[in-house]
RNA sequence: GGCGCUAUCGUCUAAGGGUUAGGACAAGGCCCUCUCAAGGCUUAAAUACGGGUUCGAAUCCCGUUAGCGCUACCA
């Protein structure tokens, strides 16, 4: 296999591989090839005849008829019910465990080796870590996560590392720390530049059964103005039909050249596959330009890493961004030429911003990484809520979901085909609907998971949880029925959890109301003087003050909420005097 | 330019030929109330446009328009 020049990343394996669940697997090949492996769709696809003669020549039927089709049958136009827009399905009740039994047959309890053969699913997540972890990164993440989850599968998380000169180990740490962040574990984990060599290996594969040739045509870059273009839609036509002896000459005497992958053009073929959201794809090969397999420097591109990979690691079911709709085409190519099975696709809708555009760091500032949200107090789980109710629904109305609901939800089918858009505003990086998720998840999250949050929230910025476990967790209670995210325990929360308390405008007001002052100063040391402060005590001792002066017992409850907060809103007083605790409220109402 | 995909309230979405086109966020109003939230009730708000098919179309077909994606030795 000559002409490969591989070359190990150099850092490869430097960064500290997350605490996830799942084991770390020694990188190099994930899984052989071996007839163990091997599964009903492979040895289906190798009665076809053998992939590779039978390329150019006939239409391979790429349908999982297991999976959701819209419209007809199998996806065949007829008449009246055309592939269009038809939604049909079952979709996962065909793909899961409980799925695959006919209605109102018995569970028959499978086999090892039946589980093996036909319900292992294997999904990969595959971020390049040429930036942050992406917000629409992260929803691909979890729907596959959620999708290996509903079908007993396992999830893989690959690090598409192949173009050295772009990435970055800040990158690297920001991809597992949004991944960690949001608690969803993978179970296998690998990195493309550890493999190169298995790239180079199938690359040449294909090049030796004629379906590449290398292409000596210096680089040319995508930047071109419109009108250079007009006209000619293959940027590279490349040099298909050099003779394989100068290719070789050449090739030896070191000339550069790029593996180009012979697309099957100008005869009659067309790709098709199924996708499991946009439903039947077919492209001509017309279409597709002889795109390259290996770089002039050896290293294999997106396309044939990627394909090289999933072959490899025996993936089943790629589901990705709609932005590799296109590409997928090219990607049956290759598994073709490769003799392996494809899997199969699902493309989702992609995130978009309010103007149309897709999301960039450049345009669109920090709503676009994961960790904006993460820094904005939010839950980990209301992100994941969130993300999935963005191209995707249950259908049943329901929008506030714990993880098993999702879970349990979840399905391709309810998966939508127009992109989403992430509504925020430059003054607001964050979508209200999230916002408010976040307020339904926060004041029904187990305080025990939620007090650790908090806490952590309130030391960052330096303010004082408490060190009794249950009073802290009493005081969250209380305070989370009017927040909306982990950072207003530290904003709004301040004067709960420290001793600095700021006067609002409208705190002031209720002050200034006539006798207030007095007697919330005189309220002060009968506070002192209490046997036992408590809420029901407290309110005793408010009320007895009130009804001897003859006030409205609201000027001292309001004028005490400001007093003890600086602020005009909040729980009620009586929960605020408990929050607080004594001695504070001693103090500040003396302070008045 | 070519190819592919998409189009329902401001935003996320439901409705798979027959509904007053439903829900949620955000916005307005009312109730509740010790403030503010929450909660309950409520108002306003949408099928891009034009042709078909059909007794009947948001839904199926065609076209137009618009947006997005791919068209790189990026992923």
């Amino acid at each position: 296999m000559g002409g490969l020049e591989v070359t190990l990343g150099g850092d490869a394996g430097q960064l500290p591989v997350p605490n996830q669940g799942g084991q770390i697997l020694p990188i190099g090949l994930g899984a052989d090839h071996s007839e163990g492996h091997d599964t009903g769709l492979l040895r289906r696809r190798r009665e076809l005849g053998g992939p590779v003669p039978a390329l150019h020549q006939q239409t391979v039927d790429r349908s999982f008829p297991h999976h959701r089709q819209r419209g007809g049958i199998g996806g065949v136009p007829s008449g009246g019910n055309p592939v269009g827009r038809g939604r049909q399905d079952q979709g996962e009740h065909h793909t899961s465990i409980v799925g695959r039994r006919r209605c109102g047959e018995p569970r028959r309890k499978p086999s090892a080796d039946r589980y093996n053969r036909t319900l292992m699913h294997r999904v990969r997540f595959a971020p390049s870590p040429t930036g942050y972890l992406h917000i629409g990164s992260a929803r691909t993440f979890i729907f596959n996560w959620l999708f290996a989850r509903k079908n007993n599968g396992t999830t893989i998380l690959r690090i598409d590392d192949t173009d050295a000169g772009r990435n970055t180990d800040a990158s690297l740490r920001s991809i597992y720390d949004g991944l960690n962040w949001l608690d969803l574990a993978w179970d296998e984990h690998y990195r493309q530049s550890e493999r190169l060599e298995l790239h180079g290996k199938l690359a040449w594969a294909i090049f030796d059964k004629g379906l590449a040739y290398r292409d000596f045509t210096p680089a040319h870059s995508g930047d071109d103005t419109p009108d250079e273009r007009k006209g000619a839609w293959l940027f590279n036509p490349g040099m298909p039909d050099m003779p394989r002896a100068e290719s070789d000459r050449r090739a030896a005497a070191g000339e550069p050249f790029v593996l180009r992958f012979r697309s099957p053009r100008g005869t009659g073929h067309t790709i098709r596959f199924t996708d499991g959201v946009y439903g039947e794809q077919a492209k001509q090969a017309d279409d597709v330009e002889d795109f390259a397999l290996l770089r002039s420097n050896g290293m294999p591109t997106y396309h044939m890493a990627s394909c090289a990979d999933d072959a490899d690691l025996r993936i089943t079911s790629i589901i990705r961004g709609q932005d590799h709709l296109s590409n997928t085409f090219k990607h049956v190519l290759i598994f073709d030429a490769l003799g392996a099975s494809a899997p199969e696709f699902a493309h989702l809708p992609l995130l978009i911003a309010p103007d149309g555009a897709k999301l960039s760091k450049r345009k669109h500032g920090p709503v676009v990484s994961v960790l904006t949200y993460r820094d904005a107090g939010f839950l980990p789980h209301t992100y994941v809520n969130f993300l999935c109710l963005l191209g995707w629904s249950p259908k049943n109305d329901r929008e506030v979901m714990t993880r098993d609901e999702l879970v349990a939800a979840f399905s391709l089918a309810g998966v939508n085909r127009a992109n989403a858009v992430v509504n925020f505003t430059d003054a607001d990086p964050v979508d209200p609907k999230a916002v408010w998720l976040n307020s339904q998840h926060l004041r029904a999250w187990p305080l025990a998971e939620l007090a650790p949050l908090v806490r952590q929230t309130l030391e960052s910025k330096g303010l004082e949880a408490d060190a009794d476990e249950a009073a802290f967790a009493r005081k969250i209670d209380v305070l989370r029925s009017r927040y909306a995210t982990l950072e207003d325990f530290a904003a709004k929360g301040r004067p709960y959890f420290s001793d600095i308390v700021e006067m609002e405008p409208e705190a002031l007001a209720k002050l200034d109301v006539p006798g207030a002052r007095e007697l919330l100063r005189e309220l002060s040391p009968k506070l002192a003087a209490l046997p036992e402060y408590t809420e029901q005590t407290v309110e005793a001792e408010v009320r007895a003050l009130a009804a001897g002066r003859g006030v409205k017992a609201g000027v001292i409850i309001n004028g005490a909420r400001a007093a003890l907060t600086g602020q005009h809103a909040g729980p009620s007083a009586f929960a605020v005097f408990a929050c607080v605790g004594r001695d504070r409220a001693v103090r500040r109402l003396a302070g008045v």
